[in-house]
RNA sequence: GCCGACAUAGCUCAGUGGCUAGAGCGGCUGUUUUGUAAACAGCGGGUCGUGGGUUCGAAUCCCUCUGUCGGCUCCA
């Protein structure tokens, strides 16, 4: 899409913004308004309708309105004023967010009001301390502060739907009052539009919350508590060769395995830095024995600190690299849990690397190499964010070891081709970061893996190394997840698949079905469940008394790859011919195999985890 | 945590102040012995999320708590 384009885009977005405030104002004349910028694929507006709440069903009322107002073809007007004019103007018209707004501007100019975008300001002139003129623009008898662009009249607008409504600080901030924010989708042409709906179907279709129930992978329990996963069998097998692929990744490169335990005393995080950071979101453990405060871990890497620190260390022993997938626990808001994609009770494919500054690069490329294969293997394409930190004081230690580690970053990750865009503001306390976002099978893109120097934490654990000339040196912490967090990758892959999986991870790879109930059918279909799980097969048999063609239906409902129908014909030394899941087929005729060759042939593909069936 | 919506059988959902709360699927039993997306019949199954209130009467109206969903805020 060309830059004229986006802006064209941008412009109708903002336009039907304004168009929507000017309906709902319409319709609730005393509707006091907030802001209404452009977001990805619409638009927004905070409203505040006094006592009364807007709910999904004033949409048809809005939208009819807005569709008045879009016939109409109003010009949208652009003009200027004083911001003290513009103040007595808000004033007048009883709008007192506007108000606000204005104030801030004309106190201390753009700064004061940077936590806001600026497109949603009448600024006239950008980067100016001093704001004295702001501009408006106008289409009938709406008027708003507002910096444009804007098409020239309401009915060059494109197509939009109004989505929801929701609940939105002013400005942002928790101890403001909340309004509602009216959210609309645009689009160029009504085609568009209609792709963009039916992409938010789909991904209904694949939420991971219903193909989890649905395909019996994981519940939840009152019982238990929010945010906290309890995994099927079938569940645990797609986590567990997740994970297994991603272990196998890392000791690829050296990684080695260590494991920890899941609860300490906090005063291992008060030495990290942690407790006085996320102090308010630990789990706190009591012990009935000793007056030791201790808490569930939510990380691990002040835990393997103590496993390095535990022997002296010599320049020859690194790079020490230690791999640990395993649960950390979270006390998150309740209302920021949902899913999969956000839990108390987290899997982290966790890893530490310490090492010497002059073997960084070298690391860094091994666990992008890791990150490229897991990712190319699961069919998802990879860009990189290189998380800065900002100008705040948020961030452990000093600024020169930042900008070095920064540049190191951004030097692996250029040496790897990466697709990358830097970010300041997005740094882990302790260090800036690697974060890959991997675009799933209908195009959205997801945070997954993340890489992270630290300066900090080894500084804080006084670790050390003895250097060739004798002198103790401090080494370097590399922090790497391949999946970031299972619970959250699996959520991201379940939509990614559809839940369609293929044979490595499918947790049932070979649906056996007897042709009818007779003890010669059932003894052979348990001689050839035998012999697949032999061969480390995950099969499962359906000698139920129901109809072949319901058994395939059933098979197919649980989206099993292989399923295999046998009777008299294959006990007779017939060879068998296995009905395969329609995503995985590459050549459409339908060949027979010996039952020999078929199993060993899918023992194969799971083995070398391919997307696609050689049979 | 905040704003809003929602919570009825294992699942998906009807039922909005008045008889013993229903359906489809799943489950169980029987008949059938089946060849690549649903055989037929019967039977179970619910303290209507929890606790309280209003009412002659509550799944239905009000409040509390728990949970779920959409956002906000946060995310080592």
């Amino acid at each position: 899409m060309s830059d004229n384009k986006d802006n064209q885009l941008y412009a109708m977005r903002h336009s039907l913004a304004h168009i929507m405030a000017s309906a709902i104002q319409h319709l609730w004349p005393e509707v006091k308004l907030g802001v209404g910028p452009v977001v990805e694929n619409g638009f927004y507006y905070d409203v505040d309708l006094g006592g009364e709440q807007l709910s999904a069903d004033d949409f048809e009322r809005i939208e009819a309105e807005m569709a008045k107002i879009i016939k109409a073809g109003e010009a949208f007007e652009r003009f200027e004023m004083p911001v003290l004019e513009a103040v007595d103007w808000a004033r007048k018209y009883k709008q007192p967010y506007k108000e606000e707004l204005l104030n801030d501007l004309q106190r201390s100019g753009t700064t004061a009001a940077k936590d806001l975008d600026a497109a949603e300001l009448g600024l006239a002139a950008d980067g100016d301390s001093k704001v004295e003129q702001v501009s408006f623009y106008r289409n009938g008898d709406f008027t708003d502060l507002c910096r444009g662009p804007h098409v020239e009249a309401t009915n060059k607008v494109g197509a939009f739907k109004l989505m929801r409504v929701a609940g939105a600080y002013w400005r942002g901030k928790e101890g403001n009052p909340q309004m509602q924010r009216v959210y609309g989708v645009a689009f160029a042409t009504p085609k568009e539009l209609r792709q963009y709906l039916d992409m938010l179907e789909e991904a209904k279709k694949r939420d991971h919350r219903k193909l989890g129930q649905e395909l019996d992978l994981f519940v939840m329990s009152d019982l238990v508590g929010s945010g906290l996963p309890l995994f099927t069998p079938r569940g645990t097998v797609l986590r567990e060769e997740l994970e297994r692929f991603s272990n196998e990744l890392r000791k690829g490169y050296g990684f080695e395995k260590v494991s920890i335990p899941h609860i300490t005393k906090k005063d291992l995080y008060e030495k990290s830095g942690h407790w006085a950071k996320f102090g308010d979101e630990l789990f706190l453990v009591k012990s009935q024995e000793t007056s030791d405060d201790f808490v569930m871990k939510p990380m691990n890497c002040p835990h393997h600190t103590q496993i390095y620190a535990a022997r002296p260390r010599s320049y020859r022993d690194l790079p020490i690299r230690f791999i640990d997938t395993t649960m950390v626990y979270r006390d998150e808001k309740t209302g920021e849990l949902g899913g999969l994609n956000r839990v108390r009770s987290i899997t982290q494919d966790d890893s530490h690397a310490f090492i010497r500054p002059d073997q960084i690069e070298q690391q860094i490329d091994d666990v992008l190499a890791c990150a490229n294969q897991f990712y190319e293997t699961v069919g998802m394409k990879l860009r990189v964010r290189l998380s800065y930190r900002d100008d705040s004081d948020a961030y452990l230690g000093s600024k020169d070891l930042w900008v070095s580690a920064q540049e190191q970053l951004k030097n692996a990750v250029i040496a790897n081709k990466l697709d990358y865009f830097e970010q300041e503001g997005e740094a882990a306390f302790y260090g800036p970061k690697i974060d890959f976002m991997a675009t799933d099978a209908i195009g959205r893109e997801h945070q997954v893996a993340t890489v992270q120097l630290d300066f900090v934490m080894p500084e804080r654990f006084g670790l050390e190394y003895t250097a060739d000339d004798g002198s103790a040196q401090r080494p370097v912490m590399i922090h790497c997840a391949i999946m970031g967090s299972t619970e959250r990758f699996l959520a991201v892959y379940i939509e990614h698949t559809a839940g369609r999986f293929p044979v490595w991870n499918a947790p049932e790879q070979i649906r056996l079905i007897s042709v009818n109930q007779e003890a010669e059918t059932v003894a052979f279909v348990d001689k050839v469940l035998q012999e697949a799980r032999d061969l480390g097969l995950r099969v499962r048999v359906d000698n139920s008394n129901e109809s072949v063609g319901k058994k395939i239906r059933d098979a197919e409902v649980w989206k099993v790859p292989y399923t295999v129908v046998l009777g008299e014909k294959e006990i007779g030394g017939g060879e068998l011919v296995p009905r395969i899941r329609k995503d995985l087929v590459v050549n459409e005729s339908a060949k027979s195999y010996t039952i020999d060759e078929f199993l060993k042939t899918v023992a194969h593909e799971a083995k070398s985890r391919v997307s696609k069936t050689s049979l």
